[in-house]
DNA sequence: ATAATTGCAAAGCGTTTGCACCCTG
DNA sequence: CAGGGTGCAAACGCTTTGCAATTAT
């Protein structure tokens, strides 16, 4: 699964067609190093030194629009951003400490297909975000 | 469905604790006639010569807090309300014209749990929006 | 009368953009 | 060497907030 996010960083950049300037790559490790989610804010905290806040910026767009990237939206106001596989897929995410965990299997699409079929939409996407407390969060809250 | 969705606007507002005063009338009476999703901004733009943006804004964070009104969050950067029926649902989005519909099963609640007990969460919210075409833009776009 | 509500304008916040400089290819 | 990429700071758009005036109970 997730061809390459394991692999040279370097390679996955290239692969899409973006120039491994430094700034990327270290906003695309930084992102690999993160097991949840992380805003741009985030990142660029944690790189100060090395990378721009606008940088920051326009290379999550970058890979968002790539699909390197997963654009999460459980935070209203801002984004949240999450080097993930490539396959369709949900998150469920800790209200506490904000852990995510993929969902691989998406069982949904037959059901929406039907669902739009019946009221004369064509549907074309869809995004569940689950939230709840995970098991760390239990006791400790 | 939906109790007194439809009865007096005052009333709705007074059941929530909430004084019924013009402007939130006005927001409120907005809302029941806009069939899909309003942001703050649009619904001000409605009412601009009876409700201040601010306003707008603090009646719908209120409404929402009482869960007369839904948040839809499809549009990043900005929140959508509507005024919904009661009982737990989704929706289904046209991403040309922005019309809402509701759906009223929502039969994810089995597989949610089950998924979030393998993976040691409880789960206590989802949300899923779903966006697709809808017929009447199907061949004008 | 008294406390909640409103309007206005200013401030806040995340994000985007213009432009000169820098670096990759 | 040419064109994309970057940093900085200013600009933006949505939302929130402070405070004096207003309104509901």
């Amino acid at each position: 699964m997730a061809r390459g996010s394991q692999a040279s960083v370097e390679g996955l950049l290239a692969r899409h067609g973006l120039r491994p300037t430094k700034q990327r790559v270290a906003v695309l490790r930084s992102l690999a190093a993160e097991p949840n989610d992380a805003t741009a804010q985030e990142i660029h905290a944690r790189l100060r030194s090395t990378v721009g806040l606008a940088t920051v910026y326009r290379t999550l767009s970058l890979l968002s629009e790539q699909g390197v990237v997963d654009a999460l939206t459980h935070r209203p106001g801002e984004v949240c951003y999450r080097l993930c596989g490539d396959a369709h897929h949900h998150h469920l995410v800790c209200r506490e400490c904000h852990r995510v965990v993929e969902l691989e299997d998406c069982e949904l699409d037959p059901w929406l297909l039907r669902l739009g079929r019946q009221h004369g939409f064509t549907v074309e996407a869809h995004s569940l975000e689950v939230t709840g407390t995970c098991a760390d969060c239990h006791g400790s809250a």
